[in-house]
Parts: C-alpha cells; sequence; structure tokens
RNA sequence: GGAGUGGAUUGGGCGACCGCCGGCCACGCAUGCGUGGCGGGAGGAAAGUCCGGGCUCCACAGGGCUCGAUGGUGGGUAACUCCCACCGGCCGCGAGGCCAGGGACAGUGCCACAGAGAACAGACCGCCGGCGAGGCUCGUCCUCGCAGGUAAGGGUGAAACGGUGAGGUAAGAGCUCACCAGCAGGCCGGGUGACCGGUCUGGCUCGGCAAACCCCAUCGGGAGCAAGGCCAAGCAGGAGGAAAUCCGGUCGUUCGCGGCCGGAGCGGGGCGGCCCGUCCCGUUCGACCUCCGGGUAGGUCGCUGGAGGCGGCGGGCAACCGUCGUCCUAGAGAAAUGGUCGUCGCCCGCCGCUCGGCGGGCACAGAACCCGGCUUACAGAUCCGCUCCGAGC
RNA sequence: GCGGGUGUAGCUCAAUGGUAGAGCAAUAGCCUUCCAAGCUAAAGACGAGGGUUCGAUUCCCUUCACCCGCU
C-alpha cells in the first residue's frame, strides 16, 4: 500500500531551526485572522513542498494547551496541504489576546489557514520581492 | 438506614482509517535519504521546585569566626524538613485529628489598650482600728478629713503572684494547719528511651513570648545534564590596570649575563563570606582583572535496566528489610500521543415524560538526566477498616 | 535548570507585633455668574489558606499571580 504524498507530514515539512524562522521573518508579509497571523515567505527549494513553521508563547497557557494549540495547527496544516502555495515556508504565531481558552477547532483553523496564504501570496509585490524566486503556483 | 472518620485502587472501554516520534528487520539508493513489515509511545500528580540523594565537573573539601538548616524518644532509609511506632500537650461523645514539641534561675528585650497595679507588682472602690472636726434621734450612731494596716471581696485585662476548709486577727494574709493542684530535689519500680507510676522531703508558689535576639546539640564544600566528554565548522584582536625583588644549587659563558631547579618575599586566582591554612598561576611581556571588539547557534555520547515493577516466602507492631521467581515498561530536542468517525458507559439540557429521540459534555493536567518524599490541582468510579445515632431480629 | 524580588484604597507609595496612613483620582457640600484652583466632610485596601502569639500587614509554613537576572 503507497499512501498519498500530499497526505503525509514529514519532519523535512517543518521549519525547525532558528535561521528558517529568521529568514522568513525578515521577508515581512504576514496577514492575520482571529487568534491566528500567518508569515509566508518563498521557500529555498522551487520545487519543494509548503513547510510550516510554529510560534505558540507561553501567554497563550500552559504546556497542554500550547502543545493542543501546535498538534491542531499541524493537523489543519497537513490537511490543506495540497491547497497552500507551493514552495513556500509558512509561520503560524498564535496572538494571546485574541486566544480562546482553549484551541480553535481544526476543520475551521485549515478554511483560515487556505485564506490567509492566499492572500499574501496574491498581494502585489510578493512576486517581486521574491527576485526570480519561486513563482506562485495558482 | 443516616451522619462521620481513616486508608487503598482507578483516572473512560472497544473498533476502523489517515498522520507523528523513536527501535528492530528487509529492500532500494549510496553513507545525509526513501519504501515496506513488526512491535513500542505521558502522569498520579509528568506540575510547583519545597526538601533529600544518585550522577557529572571543579585547583580534595582542613581549623576558627560568621551564615544557613533542623529540634520529644526510638527505629526505617542512600538521605531527608520524609515515613513508622511510641511519649507528652490540645481538640472531638467517639472512630480519630492537629502540634518547629530542646532551654525562660546564661544574659538582653517585649507584654499595646484597659486597669490602682503587668513582673522579685499594686491601695481606686471596699474592709479595719487610731487621731481630729462636725451633726443629731447622744449611740457598739452618722458624715468629713489625716496618717496607717489589709490582697478576703468589687472591677480591668489574654494574663493579677495557687484552690477548698479550719484556726487565727482590729480587719486580713501560707501567718499556721489538713487535703488537693503545681514546682524543685531524693529514693523505689517499669521502659532501650522520651516518659510513666509510687513514695518522702522542701520553701509554701515561682507569669507568658525563644516561628524576638540568643544559648545548647546535630548537620551543611560549590555548581548543576544548558553538568560534562568527543567530533566538525569558524574567528582578530585591541586598550587599560596593581606589584618588588632577593637568596642558594647546577649548567653554559663573549665574564656583561643567560637557562634550569629549589626556597623566601610580592601580586593574582580557587576552596559560599572573612581570617588562618592550602593548592594553582605569574613575578617584566606573560598569567590575572576591567573594558571594547570578533567567531559559533551543528552533530554525537551522556540517555535511560533502575535505591525498578509484580508475585511468593521469611523477619518486624509498623515504616521497612532479606531472599526466590518473573517482567522490560517513552526517550524528544522549536521538542513525538493528534485528526476524522462508529459504538458502549456516565452526566446535563430539551422533546417525550414507560420504551425512546436530538444536542452538548466527560476532570486536573503533558515526560525532558534519574530516583525517594512533601505540597498543590482534580469530573467521577470502586473497595476495605472503624466510630456515633436510629430501627428491626 | 538555578537564583532573586514584589503583592497594602481606583493609581503611586508609607507604616517597632497593638486605632492601617499620605498624595493624586472619584463622591457630596461651601466658594464662583460658570469653570478651574481652594476649603470642608464622608466612603474606599493589607493576594489566599493555615500556624505561633492575648493579639499578625508585620514572624513561620503552604499556595496563587506578576516581574527581573544568570546559564
Amino acid at each position: 500500500m503507497v499512501s498519498v504524498p500530499e497526505r503525509r507530514f514529514p519532519r523535512a515539512a517543518r521549519l525547525l531551526r532558528p535561521a528558517e524562522f529568521a529568514r522568513v521573518y525578515a521577508r515581512k508579509r504576514s496577514a492575520a485572522a482571529g487568534p491566528i497571523v500567518v508569515y509566508a515567505a518563498p521557500g529555498p527549494d522551487r520545487d519543494g513542498r509548503p513547510r510550516l513553521g510554529l510560534s505558540v508563547s507561553r501567554r497563550i497557557g500552559g504546556a497542554v494547551v500550547r502543545n493542543r494549540w501546535k498538534r491542531v495547527l499541524r493537523e489543519a496544516f497537513r490537511a490543506a496541504r495540497g491547497e497552500l502555495p507551493a514552495a513556500t515556508d509558512f509561520i503560524v504565531v498564535v496572538r494571546s489576546g485574541l486566544a480562546p481558552a482553549g484551541a480553535a477547532p481544526a476543520r475551521a483553523l485549515r478554511e483560515s489557514l487556505v485564506s490567509l496564504a492566499r492572500r499574501i501570496v496574491s498581494r502585489p509585490g510578493y512576486a517581486a520581492d521574491a527576485a526570480g524566486d519561486g513563482t506562485v503556483s495558482r
């Protein structure tokens, strides 16, 4: 049995190192909706799949609440990978002031994740800043 | 049956699909990777970090002062501010619960307000007799004043220098006596001991606070897995600062001196702080201190088999210990346990109001080197021991 | 992981173990034609739970929240 590649979520599809986070933040392209903020930047590999980095601060809650947010966001990202722009790195930040007590449901997060990602990428100037990097797959 | 008390266990079950972390095996690719298979993957508190250890490193850790911790006795333990048993005190009808529970004749200090008096106390009212003055109903009378006596009574307070009775007295008072309470000491008996029981003597009586300073006894080297080891990659140094040199041996010598070793002095650093002591380094271009600047943000080991869990037997009142058998049970690194469903269980709301249907919820909370405790949070469920009350047999 | 600090009135801060106080703010009144300023009055707090003590904001323990530092 061969699994569908888009359903998988291997470690290579994650942003893990400080340098990777810094590169996405340096691009300064973000959009927000409700409790989450999404940063986006073209990935280093122009044929690559979208990658995800997470930032959940201690102000969000205890370890259980923070881990819950990360797991639900990873699951939402995994389900949305086919609909997201390719070769793009994303960082999802959970905002402390607007976050409800627990994590939001995965389905709703998937919807807003896709719409925020498309909003950033379709903005004028994103492709120009990319400077010949991977183009938007739309 | 009701009320209560002490303890133990558990922390939703089963199934399907898709993911995630790491292990083993196989294959491909070439050492990073991918695919498939098999089995594993959060807790009783993983939490707070309040104690105690193991482990690792540090220039072995000594003495004095200081600092900090602990504080009934005996035991358990690797150790403890933990646990068990016992003693004492307080609370509860009781089962039980709580207690930092050594020393207040080693010293210092504090005890507000109230009250006359608050620590080897104190005469405000009262009581008592004496002296003086006044009054009249002339008395064993009343009123006022003065100097005294008196701690039995009133009142204050958290606390007022024993309680009851008798004697005694002007009135009183441990002033005296008996009993009781309490204190100190001796002796006898029991207990490993804290302590308990008995008896005799004493002066007749002594406040509380040491979670106030303190005294006594005991204990405490420091840091922490971001410890620490290895590999890879990378970089650039600069400025300032205190100080004091001398002696001996030996070798070389161009006879100026230089190298090495040892010692003294001086300077710096480590041993929680200070002093001694000790160790290391330096003593003229180098160590140390301060400031500025530069580089790294990777891998791997440590990393999970342990004071380990379960069961039997033996010892012990118990905590716990010994022995035998059996089991292997997470190891991440921006950090793995998630998502979508079905079904059953429990709870709540609505319709129904017998069956049933619909919707929602199922606690506290997430391993990060590992253990032993403590404390705190927690929807519920189950079991055991005991006490009190009521009813029945 | 290690270490330290702070919680007192709406805000900023005081206070030997004995009635918790100051400034600003807010309320009411006086003054003014009105406002401001000024004057007067009253209200308002020791983060929580235990313990020691006659008595605790203070001393001790536990706990909660926040802040800071080192690695």
